[in-house]
DNA sequence: TTGAAAGCGCTAACAA
DNA sequence: TTGTTAGCGCTTTCAA
């Protein structure tokens, strides 16, 4: 049967001393002579004194906790953003309470206020793709409690508490098609998935931009709509080796439909980079493993979280009264170029 | 500034009634009226009333909350079985911690005392690699905390509320051995890591068994101790090329070195599965995108999670009184037959 | 059907 | 340097 565990009455009640002195002597207070310190530690570790931290997190009002709220931990994205926050959370002494939205709006509602009933000290957010009305980060903002996005973030919704962290979507396309002219590129393909998510949004513009910029046509014709998967990327790919003029480059919006195209073009008899150079988006661990092996663009998932946890942490030290909101941090991405782009 | 939140004497001075009758009215108790229920409801709703789970928990002695140690939530295994814990966990209305020993057993026990000290209802655990010694779970064990292993698991480690989750390597590892012989292979090379390692451990032991329940020879120059990665696939293949007599199967102990596998007999211009057919195991992501598709062997992640979680479930329930320990669960891991495996 | 009162384990202001 | 006391917000027994 279970074993009640000791409290600092126990030790108290033991030691002939007073639960507060316990307290102090636990935490290191300086005014508690060091011989009482020795007492009340050596006790605790012979009872295997565990502090009750709901408790003092009652107590202190400080929970010491941090909320994640993700779509999914599933796939490569947000494991890792995951990984990162708990790595950084971690080093900063916070806990870490996460909750899945599985894309659902309402879920997610919930989980906000699950978050908020456990008093955590602050939340991390990725939007689940159904959101569409934002009253329940109105609560969060009201109560104060700092608040990040990341990656999936809520356009104009600011606050003195609200902050965001998001990868440079549209720098990174750019420089996969700059990378690209460089190569020799002249006539590059796009493949795209619907433009009202913001990420394909976002490439999309860094595409033509890019374009623009090195003074090559827009050439609609480059432009694939397709599913973002490798089927997708493969059929696409047979479409646009069928147009009179073939394209010589492409860029995926991401790896999957990358990896299609490298496959429908070595299915031709072509040689990927020399007769079609292709990057992927999203830098997926299986592009080191394809033949060639595929270049993409790192969105410095890791770094994501790490650095959402320090914007959040940067919020709770100044608190809200600080000079303006903190400002939304937006990360450069890296392009890693390999086999399946490089031609010189 | 921070708005205070409603508390349940906010609500109770407003309407003029007690503390304990809003406590009630909220939880729906049978015997407060339903009059009373509704203008407590529509209050606490117009104060965005949102209740403390810390003082809840502190005062009922359960914190609705369950602790998970991972090694990490990088790669393909930790995401998938932490998505089931916490998919499951949120089903069965608990709250998830989620701490990472980053595969150090100073860490691990750092963590196992944090989340007793959160008062979690029960831990889920996967042992980091560098764990030798167990006197921090003897402390779980102690206050009589449910604790379920799961993959990686303490064997004699046993107590009343203590229980594991396991996928069956070794039966993973027959199956695919005997389906390779089905297929037609008399030569079965093995890749593997060190034995030490008990997935490496059950599936050379399961390779070894069906080689010989099947009346096949076992060759031990066939077995290839090799760095479990893409690149150590490649070498030990050609290594294995080379032989006097080729192998015609493979069974690599992971997906990685598997691909090597594939690839580096595709550079002999030899054909997989007709001239060597292959196997992994893990079920990776990135098995669908080779060419031809890698088979492997489903470890069932997501289920494992969740068996954890319902398995705790159970101990919770039935409390530590019950007829014996919980039974330790073995998942049977399911052999995805795909191209390169497939001769007929 | 409602209220009064106690207390979960801890911390912190104040007093000695 | 230590003790006294009060209370964080909630639930629950007991009494009305």
């Amino acid at each position: 049967m279970a074993n009640r565990r000791a409290s600092i009455t126990d030790l108290a009640k033991t030691l002939g001393l007073s639960p507060s002195t316990i307290s102090r002597a636990l935490s290191n207070h300086d005014d508690v002579s060091e011989a009482t310190k020795a007492r009340v530690r050596q006790l605790a570790e012979e009872l295997h004194y565990q502090p009750n931290q709901l408790a003092a997190a009652l107590r202190r009002g400080r929970s010491n906790t941090l909320g994640v709220l993700v779509p999914h931990i599933t796939g490569h994205f947000f494991p890792q953003v995951v990984h990162g926050i708990a790595t950084e959370a971690a080093k900063l002494g916070f806990n870490v309470m996460i909750c899945q939205s599985n894309e659902d709006a309402l879920q997610e509602q919930k989980n906000i206020d699950l978050l908020m009933n456990s008093q955590v000290e602050g939340i991390l957010v990725s939007l689940a793709n159904t959101t569409q009305s934002f009253g329940h980060f109105e609560a969060v903002r009201q109560q104060n409690i700092p608040l990040v996005f990341f990656d999936r973030v809520v356009e104009d919704f600011s606050g003195s508490n609200v902050s965001a962290v998001v990868v440079d979507d549209y720098q990174g396309a750019y420089q996969v098609v700059t990378h690209l002219i460089e190569q020799g590129c002249t006539r590059i393909a796009h493949f795209t998935g619907p433009l009202h998510l913001s990420i394909h949004k976002n490439r999309h513009q860094g595409y033509r931009d890019a374009l623009l910029a090195h003074g090559l046509p827009l050439n609609e014709e480059l432009i694939m709509f397709c599913e973002m998967s490798q089927k997708g990327g493969t059929q696409a790919m047979r479409h646009l080796l069928k147009l009179p003029q073939r394209p010589n480059g492409v860029f995926s919006s991401n790896d999957l439909a990358a990896i299609g195209a490298i496959q429908a073009v070595k299915s031709q008899r072509l040689r990927v980079p020399q007769d079609v150079a292709i990057v992927g988006f999203s830098n997926e661990m299986f592009t080191m493993l394809t033949e060639p092996m595929l270049s993409s663009v790192d969105q410095r998932c890791e770094q994501m979280g790490k650095t959402a946890v320090q914007l959040l942490q940067k919020m709770l030290k100044s608190g809200p009264d600080r000079v303006g909101p903190p400002k939304p941090i937006v990360l450069k991405p890296k392009l890693l170029v390999r086999e399946s782009s490089q031609r010189k």
